[in-house]
DNA sequence: CGTCTCCAGGTTTTT
DNA sequence: CCTGGAGACG
């Protein structure tokens, strides 16, 4: 990066310039799809720290931690600089680095585990079933829907859902018990925190005095205010209100206009000139977002040249999709000379993935899936991953249940119910509750069941003339006692090699074998994700950058990660293959969106549920997707596709007809019989000249 | 009391 | 297809 501005005015153009230079003061940048916004950021922070802004003092918050590893590398490579103390983060993460200092302040301890929603859902389930609400009301989707939106202040109680109220506070208190936090309470007690202590936040205000949001339009209302607090008046949003797709998380878009009013003379800059993408593309993205109502009028322009055609294709099924896609990246990588990773195939869910990535698979063409399933929802890695929460945090409750059978080690349902009644009759955890019986005999294991002295015994009077057998005791001791014995884990070095040594003492591939009786790959394939765990792990702890390298550390981070975040391998020479939300803030050369259909885009639950509003948000989902490409654009709309077990006939998107016809070549589908020709024919293109088309050779 | 087997249902997007 | 739950069995 230039030091000095007349160089760097060159390479700006006024608006960026602008952006960049002004530091002091509130600034929103409305930064459309491709107008270099990450470049304005970086450059932003880059001429700060040349102004003599210590690096300390600068705090940009992000929405992925994509994201904000991007742009702490970027910033790095642009200074040449290590920058330790600055901090380019995601709010999530950094709520977790400030209850980390201080959570201890709200009543937790510091050893918390943080509940992801899978967690969240066993909690609430196991809260319901104590509360004895009936099977029928205990929808657990919707009601930790409405935990969340409750929690973080998007509905209140009405005669509708207030028949939940006891189970909402009975799950808080569950958390507070089993000292652990949701994803909602990584923002709401770090704003808690500040509240109550003044001290606290004043800290943190004397350190960051430059404040900047990407993404701003995805902020929830919790974010902003966690941001309201913090900031003085140095603050930065950058965001763009078409490329708004995450309302139903609670992004919440007035934020762009409450910040006009909560900050004092806030400078608006807008960056409408597009440097990525063809006019074509371009036009076709205009096109239509302009059907939206709702939103601030803008046009991006680009000098880019007009460029190629729009290509729709009307694919029989997803199989002749996906198929339709491989051909076409092939010939376009001979034609174009295009490498893999110059292509990213864009869907609306993730269930699509399936189909194209068997044809990626049986055609054997490199591909990286980013999103999709979370790694660390895998149910094998949330099984490693409890035994290290219960290893670092004994009361968590979700986690210990999760694992105490598994592997099976006969402790089965009705002992768990037992346990049960003594942690709630004692007031505590299942850990305490094991070893309170472990602790003493059988006689008095019955006092507890019965409650406390002095309290009516008689709702238990079902367990008072059961005991635990001998052989589920020593079940019990031998759990604890593995559990006790992995508590080197908590320090020192060498985690991976720990994390694996417990993985065989449990014998957890023996356990995989037995659970996949059908499949032994199946099996071979969830232990080769867990070796790939412990790779994560063993890279996590070698990299000087991690910090200290505890346990509590790790399982912070990791909550918060999705799978292409720990994925080191690299990506080069793959074709990306990724929901539309994850592409935010991408690009590529080339672009396919597959199953543009009416009720995958827009989703049909998603306008079932939102109506025009959410069909506003859908079409900002295909601006979005639509705005990824740099220069060639491929859409496909399937005219029959699986869902569930049966065939149902698709409709192409409305959003289609939204493209000004003249950017855009329509096909329709050969006859199948050609298009395996044209395949054949492809592989053998393919076989002459992978040598010059596979990157690396 | 724990485990095994079979069956139904299904969750759009992500920190 | 995969997960989780209910019920039968040992």
């Amino acid at each position: 990066m230039p030091a000095d501005l007349s160089e760097l005015q060159n390479e700006l153009n006024p608006e960026q310039f602008k952006a960049v230079t002004q530091i002091n003061g509130a600034f929103l940048i409305i930064a459309g799809a491709g107008s270099g916004k990450t470049r304005v950021i970086t450059f932003r922070i880059a001429h700060m720290l040349n102004s003599g802004v210590p690096q300390s003092a600068i705090l940009a918050l992000t929405f992925t931690n994509k994201a904000a590893r991007e742009m702490e590398e970027r910033i790095k490579e642009l200074t040449g600089k290590k920058l330790p103390l600055l901090t380019v983060s995601t709010f999530h993460a950094f709520g977790v680095r400030i209850l980390r200092q201080d959570i201890s302040k709200l009543g937790y301890r510091e050893n918390f585990s943080i509940y992801d929603e899978t967690d969240r859902n066993a909690l609430i389930k196991e809260t319901g079933r104590e509360l004895r609400y009936s099977p029928e009301a205990m929808d657990i989707y919707k009601i930790g829907i409405l935990i969340s939106d409750i929690k973080t202040g998007r509905k209140r109680w009405n005669s509708e859902n207030e028949m939940y109220k006891q189970l909402y506070e009975g799950y808080q208190e569950g958390l507070k018990l089993y000292n652990a936090v949701d994803f909602d309470d990584l923002i709401t007690l770090p704003i808690k925190l500040f509240r109550e202590h003044p001290d606290v936040l004043q800290s943190y205000k004397n350190r960051y005095k430059y404040i900047m949001v990407d993404e701003f339009q995805d902020t929830s209302h919790q974010q902003y205010e966690f941001m309201k607090l913090l900031a003085e008046n140095n603050v930065a949003v950058v965001g763009d209100d078409d490329q708004s797709i995450y309302s139903w998380r609670g992004a919440d878009y007035e934020n762009i206009i409450n910040f006009e009013k909560d900050f004092k003379d806030v400078q608006e800059i807008r960056l409408e000139q597009n440097y990525r993408s063809t006019g074509t593309i371009l036009a076709a993205a205009n096109g239509v977002i302009k059907h939206n109502t709702n939103r601030k009028d803008k046009e991006l322009w680009s000098g880019n040249g007009e460029g190629k055609p729009i290509e729709i294709y009307m694919p029989e099924n997803e199989a002749t999709e996906a198929d339709f896609i491989i051909e076409t990246i092939q010939s376009i990588c001979v034609t174009d000379k295009r490498k893999y990773d110059d292509f990213c195939v864009l869907m609306r869910a993730n269930t699509q993935s399936r189909a194209i990535e068997e044809a990626f698979l049986s055609q054997n063409i490199p591909y990286t899936m980013s999103g999709g399933t979370s790694f660390f929802q895998r149910k094998e890695i949330k099984d490693i991953i409890s035994y290290l929460r219960v290893i670092s945090n004994h009361d968590d409750d979700v986690n210990l249940l999760r694992i105490i059978n598994t592997p099976r080690r006969g402790i089965g349902r009705a002992t768990i119910e037992k346990l049960n009644e003594i942690a709630k009759n004692l007031g505590c955890s299942l850990w305490d509750a094991i070893n309170a019986l472990l602790d003493v005999g059988d006689d008095e294991a019955d006092l507890f069941m019965e409650g406390q002295a002095g309290s009516a015994p008689s709702k238990y009077d079902d367990f008072s003339d059961e005991s635990f057998s001998e052989g589920t005791k020593q079940s019990l001791k031998a759990f604890v006692e593995l559990i006790e014995g992995n508590k080197s884990m908590l320090g020192g070095h060498g985690l991976a090699k720990k994390v694996r040594k417990m993985v065989e003492d449990i014998r957890y591939f023996d356990y995989l074998i037995a659970e996949n009786p059908k499949s032994e790959k199946a099996a071979r394939f969830k232990y080769l994700n867990i070796e790939s765990l412990i790779g994560s792990i063993e890279r996590w702890e070698n990299n000087p950058e991690s910090g200290e390298p505890t346990l509590y550390n790790y399982l912070n981070r990791i909550t918060l990660l999705s799978r292409d975040d720990m994925d080191d391998e690299e990506d080069q020479g793959k074709v990306n293959l990724m929901t539309i939300h994850a592409s935010k803030g991408l690009e590529f050369p080339v672009v396919f969106i597959a199953g543009t259909e009416e009720g995958l885009i827009p989703h049909g639950r998603a306008v079932d549920e939102g109506g025009e509003a959410a069909v506003e948000e859908e079409r900002r989902l295909f601006y979005v997707a639509i705005t990824r490409a740099r220069d060639k654009l491929l859409i496909s709309s399937c005219k029959n596709r699986r869902h569930m077990q049966s065939t149902v006939e698709c409709q192409p998107s409305r959003f289609l007809d939204e493209i000004p016809p003249n950017l855009v070549e329509y096909h329709e589908r050969e006859k199948e019989v050609d298009a395996d020709t044209a395949l054949a024919f492809l592989q053998q293109m393919k076989k002459k000249f992978q040598a010059p088309i596979v990157p690396g050779f």
